[in-house]
DNA sequence: AAATTAATATACCGAACTGTATATATTGTA
DNA sequence: TACAATATATACAGTTCGGTATATTAATTT
């Protein structure tokens, strides 16, 4: 990939978290970027394409570090899922945070047709799954049902958080976290 | 209040919902509400204006509705957090149901000095200590606490349902949020 | 050194945006 | 009927928006 386009994606990504997509012209982009429009759209057909790769490429950085942050630590099933929200809160609290794409994305495009909706719509579910899954090798019954569970506590955590830095709400859904997940494990 | 101003009010109410602020010119809502921008502008100085009282008129409503159905069906503390979420699902789950309008809004507008983020932010904060309230006059111990677990559970439901209307993500909030309850009174 | 590619500079287009100026019509009230 | 308030119609200022055309410069390759 050419580091021009690097640049591009990397500036638009932190512009489009702290300022918002809609309020964020590519003007704005690639004066920060210290490029030019020309070169912008040589490698982003539009305005639109460029948010959906930022919100595909966030989404993408932070699913590759929560699973090597999970492996890392230990392989048995039990261990991850009730590790998940460790890691989540470690990610959360790091200086490097600027909240979730499909989260905010979905908020500043409500319209179920717009194709910014539709990707962090299936992001979301994407995340759910990946939930499920690592209930379902914990030998969890009701695992689509937990990860639904967990995923609202994550989103509202994350919401929380976008809203007021140092909010302390991940602490607390680290706790409703662990409640949940031992009920699902004994039931 | 001036009949037009209320209808202005409904509209921008509506187009705010269902197409995000920023995605939503006063040219349309004058349009759609059958009157001019002269008149828009004779009852809010500018478009943030509005976005405040459309905010504050939302939340007011929905505090209004709920409080009402609390009262209405039990006056007992433990019954009245207990049915909390019951109310919660009724109210996603009916026709007019059009999302939470500070939890779009601290989304499309990051920046934490924002008017409207801040307007946002307190009344998350507001929603909060009403639980908070509910929770403590049932004789629960940590009622901050509960409290800002069921926020998240509140805010990442609707956040679902808001992406995905009939998500049915209410329905496992609805339980976690009873056994997190459960939880908190034995404690 | 020549040719090809990549990036820049700059000016511009049409559209949409918030907000205002001005002049006219409609209504309620005295 | 006359006055005052309210609402309309319309045009426009000033800016920003996404996106393009054109021409020039820098870097890389053959």
């Amino acid at each position: 990939m050419s580091i021009l386009k690097d640049k591009i994606l990397e500036t638009a990504t932190d512009l489009f978290h702290t300022r918002g997509i809609n309020s964020t012209g590519v003007d704005t982009i690639v004066a920060v970027a210290g490029t030019t429009k020309m070169t912008l759209y040589k490698y982003f057909g539009s305005k639109e394409d460029l948010s959906l790769e930022v919100l595909q490429k966030s989404q993408q950085d932070f699913q590759f570090w929560l699973n090597e942050k999970l492996n890392a630590n230990s392989k048995k099933p039990n261990d991850k899922i009730q590790q998940l929200f460790d890691h989540v809160e470690e990610w959360v609290n790091s200086p490097a945070f600027i909240g979730v794409g499909f989260i905010k994305a979905s908020a500043e495009f409500p319209n179920e047709e717009n194709p910014i909706h539709q990707l962090s719509n299936q992001q979301s579910r994407e995340f759910r799954q990946f939930i499920s899954k690592l209930a379902s090798e914990a030998s969890i019954k009701d695992a689509d049902g937990l990860a639904l569970q967990l995923s609202l506590l994550f989103e509202g955590a994350v919401q929380a958080e976008q809203m007021k830095r140092g909010s302390g709400a991940i602490k607390f859904a680290k706790k409703a976290a662990k409640i949940l997940i031992d009920g699902a494990i004994k039931a």
